[in-house]
DNA sequence: CCTTGTGGAGACAACGTTATCTCACTACGA
DNA sequence: TCGTAGTGAGATAACGTTGTCTCCACAAGG
C-alpha cells in the first residue's frame, strides 16, 4: 500500500482548497463541514469528509485564528519556576488536564528565578497570541504586563502575587503555614530554632520568613540572626549551612527549612552528624519518600493540584468573558506530623 | 501616567498597519524593520522603532509563519508519558533549555500510557503546525505518523523506539542495564530474584524483563513465574505484590524493580516486615533521596538530560534540513551501588 | 547630455482560513 | 401563474504578515 496522495508533494500539506477541488465543492463548503455547521447537505458532507481524509487534511489553527472574529489560538501559556521541579511539574500537569478537556494546548516555560527571563518569555508568549497566561513570576514588578492585559490577555498569578498590576492570583498561605510549624516546634520545647530560606527576593520565601518571625515573637522568643540563613537555593548550600550551624558553639535544637531542597540538605547535615534523633526538623512542602526516611520528615504540605485547578478555572472563566474585578484565592496548607518535627528538646539526657 | 495609546481600543492589538501609519511609512517598511533587513534608512528605522514601542507592537508569529516561505511556527511539541513524573519533567526542561537558545517554544503534553491519547495529541500538534516533535510514545503502531512525516514534520522518538515507522530515536539501554543489575544480585548469592515490571505493552518494561531473563539464563538459573509480577503501575500495587511475595512460603531473597514507583513500593513492603537488612533490592531509574534511605537504594540510573540533549540536537538538525537516513542513539545506563543491592544471601544466619 | 546601475521604499498579491454577501433553487400560498 | 420566504452553497473580501515587482531618485560613466 502506497501512501501517496495525488497532487500532493512531500513537504507540503493539503489545504481546504485541495479538499474542495477533490470533493468538487467550494472552499467555503469545506470550511462549513470542518466546523460542523449544520447547513450542509448530507451528501456533500460525506464527500468532503472522504476527500479530507484521503488527503490527510489537517486544519491550520493559525490561519483559522487569524481570520476568526474571536482570534483564539486554543493555546495558553503556563510559565513556572522550573518545570523539572516537582511542584511546578505537578501544577503544569494539573493545568494540562483541565486544558485538554477544552481542546486547549499548553506552551510551558521556566523562569529559574530570573526576572529578565520572565519578561522575555512572557512577552514572547504574546507573539504566539496565547489566549491566557498562568504565571509564577520571578520578578516583583509586573507593570510591563499592563499592555498585555489591555490587549485582552488574562493573567492568573500562582504561588506569588502580582506586583504593581491588577490580576487574579492563587496563593498558598505560606506565612500562616510556617507560623504553625514553628509553633509546633516551640511546643516541643525548642527555643533555638534555625530558619533556612530561599532568596529573600522571592515572595514565598519572604512570607515564610515572616511566619517564622511571627511564631517566635508570639511565643516571646527573640529573633537570633545567628540562626537565620537565607538566600539558599540548593541541597548542597543548605547542607553546608545546616552543618555549620550544628557545629557552632551554640547550635540550634530544631530547624525549619523553607523549601524542599533545603529540607533535604538539612537532613543530610543532621545525618552526617548522627543527630537525627536529637535535632528536630520541619520542612515546607511535602516530598515523595518523606515518610520513608528515619525519622520520617514532618512537613507543611502545599496542594499544587488544588492551586492548579483553581488557577485554570479562573483563567478559563476570564477567557470565556468574565470581566469582574480581580480575585485572590488562598489555598490552605496542611501540617503533616511524621516524626522529625516531634523530637523533643533534650537537655543533659533528659527530655524536657 | 496613563497607559492609553491613541487609536487603540482595549481587546485589540496594534498591527504593522498601525505602526506604519504612526511612523508615516509603508507597511512593508515596518516589516523590514521588524525583520532587521538592512536596506532601510536609519532615520526611518528609528521612526518605526519608536512608533512600534509606543503602540506596544508585538509581531504576530502566526500571521508571519503563514506568509513566510519556510512556514516555521517557532514551536516544537514535546510529548511524554507524564510531565509530572521526574523522568519526563527533567527531559522537558532539558529540551526547553536547548529550544530557548533558538527562540523556539515548547508545546508540552502527556499521554499517560494511553495510545488513543497519544494519537489525538500528536495529530493535534500538526494543526498547530509545529516544526518538529519529540515523542515518548504510548502506542506500538506509529504508521499514523507517516502522513505527518511526509508533510515535512520531523519526529524524534525517545525512551521507546518507533514501530512501523522510520524515524530517529534516542533510547536507554534498558535490557543491558537490567541484566547487569540482576547479575550483580546473583554475584551476591541470590538465586530467587523477583521481578516487578510495568505494563508488558510498554517497550522499556519488556526490555527490562528481557534483561532479567538474559541474566538468569546466562547464570544457569531457571525462570520462576511465581517470582515475576508484571503490569504494575503504582507504588501501592507494587507494595501489595512485593508484600505477597515476601509472605509466600518460598519468598524471594532479592528484588529487581523496573521503575521508580515499583522500587518505592517494594521498599515499603520490605520495611513493613523489618526485612531491610535481609532482602536485597535494585531499582531501575535513580531517584532523589535514594541515598538517604536505610539501606540506601542501589539503582540502574538513566541519564534523562543526556537523552533530551541528544533528542533535541537531532530534532533541530532535521529542522535545519538534515535529511539523511534515520539515526538511533543509545544512551548508556549507570549502575550505582548504595547498599540495598549488596545485601548478601543469608542462610540460617550465615552469610554465604 | 544621456544611459545605466543601484539602493531605498511602496504597491500588490498571497499564505489558509472565516465572515459576509449574494444567488439559485425549492416550496408554498394566494 | 406569480411572488415570497427559506435554504443551501458559492463568490469575495479580509485577518496580519512577507515575497515580488515596480518605481523613483540619484550617482557614475561614456
Amino acid at each position: 500500500m502506497v501512501d501517496v496522495v495525488p497532487g500532493r508533494s512531500p513537504g507540503s500539506r493539503a489545504t481546504m482548497k485541495d479538499v474542495a477541488a477533490l470533493a468538487r465543492v467550494s472552499l467555503k463548503t469545506v470550511s462549513r463541514v470542518v466546523n460542523d455547521e449544520p447547513t450542509v447537505n448530507a451528501v456533500l458532507v460525506e464527500r468532503v469528509r472522504r476527500a479530507a481524509s484521503q488527503l490527510h487534511y489537517q486544519p491550520h489553527f493559525g490561519a483559522s485564528a487569524l481570520r476568526r472574529r474571536d482570534g483564539r489560538s486554543s493555546t495558553i501559556a503556563v510559565l513556572l519556576e522550573d518545570l523539572s521541579n516537582p511542584f511546578s511539574a505537578v501544577i503544569y500537569r494539573a493545568v494540562e488536564e483541565m486544558a485538554i478537556a477544552r481542546g486547549v494546548s499548553l506552551l510551558g516555560g521556566s523562569f529559574d528565578e530570573d526576572p529578565q527571563r520572565e519578561r522575555e518569555l512572557t512577552l514572547r508568549m504574546s507573539r504566539y497570541r496565547v489566549d491566557g497566561v498562568i504565571i509564577a513570576p520571578a520578578s516583583r514588578d509586573h507593570q510591563y504586563l499592563r499592555q498585555e492585559q489591555m490587549a485582552g490577555v488574562p493573567f492568573v498569578f500562582i504561588d506569588r502575587p502580582p506586583h504593581l498590576l491588577d490580576a487574579d492570583a492563587v496563593l498558598s498561605d505560606s506565612r500562616e503555614g510556617t507560623a504553625q510549624a514553628v509553633k509546633h516546634l516551640m511546643r516541643h520545647g525548642h527555643q533555638r530554632i534555625a530558619f533556612l530560606g530561599d532568596l529573600a527576593s522571592i515572595y514565598t520565601a519572604e512570607e515564610r520568613f515572616q511566619g517564622y518571625v511571627d511564631a517566635l515573637t508570639s511565643g516571646g522568643l527573640s529573633i537570633d540572626a545567628a540562626l537565620i540563613a537565607r538566600d539558599l537555593r540548593t541541597i548542597e548550600a543548605a547542607e553546608i549551612v545546616a552543618g555549620a550551624l550544628l557545629d557552632s558553639p551554640s547550635p540550634p535544637t530544631a530547624f525549619f527549612a523553607g523549601r524542599n531542597p533545603l529540607t533535604i540538605g538539612t537532613v543530610r547535615a543532621i545525618r552526617q552528624r548522627g543527630l537525627q534523633t536529637n535535632v528536630a526538623l520541619v520542612g515546607f512542602d511535602d516530598f515523595l519518600l518523606a515518610d520513608l526516611l528515619e525519622p520520617a520528615i514532618t512537613v507543611v504540605a502545599q496542594d499544587p493540584v488544588a492551586i492548579a485547578h483553581e488557577a485554570a478555572t479562573m483563567l478559563f472563566a476570564r477567557i470565556d468573558g468574565d470581566d469582574g474585578p480581580s480575585k485572590k484565592k488562598i489555598v490552605e496548607t496542611t501540617f503533616i506530623s511524621r516524626g522529625s518535627g516531634e523530637i523533643r528538646l533534650v537537655i543533659n539526657g533528659n527530655s524536657r
